[in-house]
DNA sequence: TTAACTGCAAAGTTTTTGCATCCCC
DNA sequence: GGGGATGCAAAAACTTTGCAGTTAA
C-alpha cells in the first residue's frame, strides 16, 4: 500500500497566466475564451485545456457544464447558478440554505449539489 | 404577422421506435444507446439525434445534461436526479417541495430548476 | 542535467448538416 | 406526385493525446 509520489509541479508563466485569468474574472469563461484572452500571450489551447484541468483537481477553481459546454468558476464555496435562456449569460446565486436531501436514500455519500435556475433575466426581459 | 403554418409532420416507423424507446426504458440513455438498442432496425443515427430533439421540443422527454453528454429523461414532471460518480448511474429524485429561489432578482422569468445530487451510490459504496 | 512542460498537430467524441434518395400522405 | 423524412458521409465543435523540442529547478 505505497502511495504515488508526488508528482512534481513546475511554476512556467502559462501555469500563473491561466489560473490568473480565470481568478480575476467572475464571468465563467470557457476554455477557449481564456485561451483568447491570452492569446497575446501565445500559450498553446492544449495548454489551457491542461492547466484548467489541474486547478479543478487540486480544488483552486470549479467546473460547471452548461449548454454543453464546459466553463470555469473561481467561487468554490456553495452556490448555485442562474442562467439567462436569452443571452446566454451565467452567474452565481445562493444556494438554499436548507436544501431538502429527501429521497435520496439510495445515495450513501453526497459529494456535490448543482443547482441551476433557468429563465430570462431582467436586462433580456 | 403571419405566423408559419405548422410543418406538417409524419409519422414514420423511426419516429415510433425512437420514441418507444425513450419512453420505455427509466436509464436515461444517450441519443447513442437509443441508437445501439435500435441498431437490429437499420435506423441511422442521424435520424435518431433528430427525433430526439423533436421530442424535446415538443415537450415528449427531457434533455438531462451530465457529465458533458445528453441523456433523455422519459420523466416530463418536476424532479431532481442523483448521479454516482462511481458507476455512473443517474436515476430520478424527488424535487424538495419548496426551493427557496432566494438570490434570483436578477431573473425575471424563471423556467426551469436543474437539480442534481453527485456522490456514492449504496450500491458502490 | 533531466524530467516536467509546452506547442502543434493529429486523433477522439459528440452532435449537426448537406444532399441524393425514399416514401408517407 | 410532391415535399417532408431518411441514411450516409462530411463537417463542426470541443477536448484529449502523442511527440519532439524547451525549460525550470
Amino acid at each position: 500500500m505505497c502511495e504515488d509520489p508526488p508528482i512534481a509541479r513546475r511554476a512556467t508563466w502559462q501555469k500563473v497566466a491561466v489560473r490568473d485569468e480565470v481568478l480575476n474574472r467572475h464571468d465563467h469563461p470557457t476554455a477557449a475564451e481564456v485561451h483568447t484572452s491570452l492569446r497575446s500571450t501565445g500559450i498553446g489551447l492544449a495548454t489551457v485545456y491542461r492547466h484548467l484541468a489541474g486547478l479543478v483537481e487540486e480544488g483552486t477553481v470549479r467546473a460547471v457544464e452548461h449548454d454543453g459546454e464546459t466553463r470555469y468558476d473561481c467561487n468554490t464555496g456553495p452556490h448555485a447558478h442562474a442562467a439567462c435562456t436569452r443571452c446566454g449569460e451565467l452567474w452565481d446565486v445562493p444556494l438554499p440554505a436548507t436544501l431538502a436531501k429527501n429521497g435520496v436514500e439510495r445515495m450513501s455519500v453526497l459529494d456535490e449539489v448543482h443547482l441551476t435556475y433557468a429563465g430570462v433575466c431582467s436586462a433580456c426581459d
